[in-house]
DNA sequence: AGCTATTATGAGGCTTCCTCATATGCTCAC
DNA sequence: GTGAGCATATGAGGAAGCCTCATAATAGCT
């Protein structure tokens, strides 16, 4: 890329930035596989090729680079829900996206919800909340937000609550979807996008509130997707 | 209360379980009070007035004293959760009343979601579910089945997701709740409550599907209850 | 009282996290 | 080039925790 001399590593600042990441990597690989209680620091360490007392020239101690690792991945995730949400759809597209979004990368990478439990817990106790996963949840935020804005929610919406049910529900589907060795449900987030109907303001929402019945496009797709579970679960036995 | 001899604790028997029952008190307080990795297996014998080693002679090791504490959290809960539903009434009231009781011994005893995450982080990975929480759901699935013996349920309900909606969105509440020094908040249940009304079999639904339907739409509704009877089928086992 | 089986003890082995005295290597002035 | 000075790297060892095991105490029974 830069235009300097011909060493594959140049400046030190680069050579540094280059072990961080190894460092990072090995960490990532070894936490992820081994559980925190399982992972040492002489493994990390081993891993990226360097002696464990440097470990503790990047990183305070192994919390630290836990927190580190966990922080990274909430920030890989943000820009992924950013890029899957397509905010001039209508808000009820937008949250579909997240949700498909978000559970799928879940199930991918289960392993960093444990991680992130883990995370939080700091020093003293009082369950810290990691910066990275505030600016997650922004991503919810503001599609809600739009969704006002656009006169396509009501203000009504109480977004914390939302924001619970929202994460809660899709952190324990994925759990349960783990467990069945499934690797996606449409119908969990049909199933969630029905919370959010009391709240859409439409022509016929005014008229129609709180006599919601599920549609027969979202039953269609429920009914496609249990089937293809039982065939799937046939098939393996 | 037995009649035997003067001995505060008469038999061998009784001492033990008496033994058993302080460490097991000493473990639930230090693990709540200082977390799992700040406790230590010392402090424990301490509190419980015995050797380290005695410790282990009634737990294999930290692991496992820690997941005999978790389950008997969730037994309790289970014992209260009973008392606190009423199975006589309406099972809308009976989901509320769960769910009160839920969220707020969850806001009262939060460390125990903590310990309970690290309690499921079994020997190798892969996300023991502890025997003591199933007990516990259970006492939610009967209330579902209650719902549509009696007809005010549709069969159509995919209990599974109704669970994780139910308890994710109640685990994340509560984090959310205490984050904010609230004691509980009666309007995340009635929120949640929300999420059941598609399902509600009341008068006036069944006169707006006579309204509405036709007969593609009930052959589309039978042939969604049967498939969720037999996923329904499949759980149980 | 004495004999056996059960229960209790805590010193020490082993592992892990982390520190620190020492070593290595880079940069730049001369 | 060469040496001074600073940034970076190393791994031995201290500290602390989990768990084992040889030994001790105790209970139950005749």
């Amino acid at each position: 890329m830069s235009a300097s001399s011909s060493h594959t590593k140049n400046t030190q600042r680069e050579r540094l930035e280059a072990k961080e990441q190894s460092i990072l990597t090995a960490a990532t690989d070894v936490f992820t596989a081994l559980g925190v209680d399982g992972t040492t620091m002489a493994e990390i360490a081993r891993r990226a090729h360097i002696a464990e007392g440097t470990l503790y020239l990047y990183h305070k101690n192994k919390q630290d680079l836990l927190a580190v690792v966990v922080g990274n991945f909430w920030a890989d995730l943000t820009k992924g829900a950013l890029i899957a949400v397509d905010a001039s759809l209508p808000v009820k597209q937008q949250l579909k996206q997240l949700a498909t979004y978000h559970l799928t990368a879940l199930i991918q990478q289960f392993d960093m919800v444990g991680l992130t439990y883990r995370a939080r817990l700091r020093h003293g106790e009082p369950e810290y909340q990691l910066p990275k996963i505030r600016e997650y949840v922004r991503v919810f935020d503001q599609i809600i937000e739009r969704g006002i804005n656009r006169s396509q929610l009501s203000e009504a919406l109480p977004l914390w609550q939302c924001r619970d049910v929202f994460y809660g529900s899709l952190e324990y589907s994925a759990r349960t979807l783990l467990l069945r060795e499934v690797q996606f449900d449409p119908t969990v987030v049909e199933q969630l996008l029905v919370m959010f109907k009391p709240y859409e303001v439409t022509e016929t929402s005014v008229a129609k509130a709180g006599l919601t019945n599920t549609s027969d496009d979202t039953r269609l797709a429920r009914i496609e997707a249990q089937l293809s579970l039982l065939l799937k679960e046939k098939e393996q036995r």
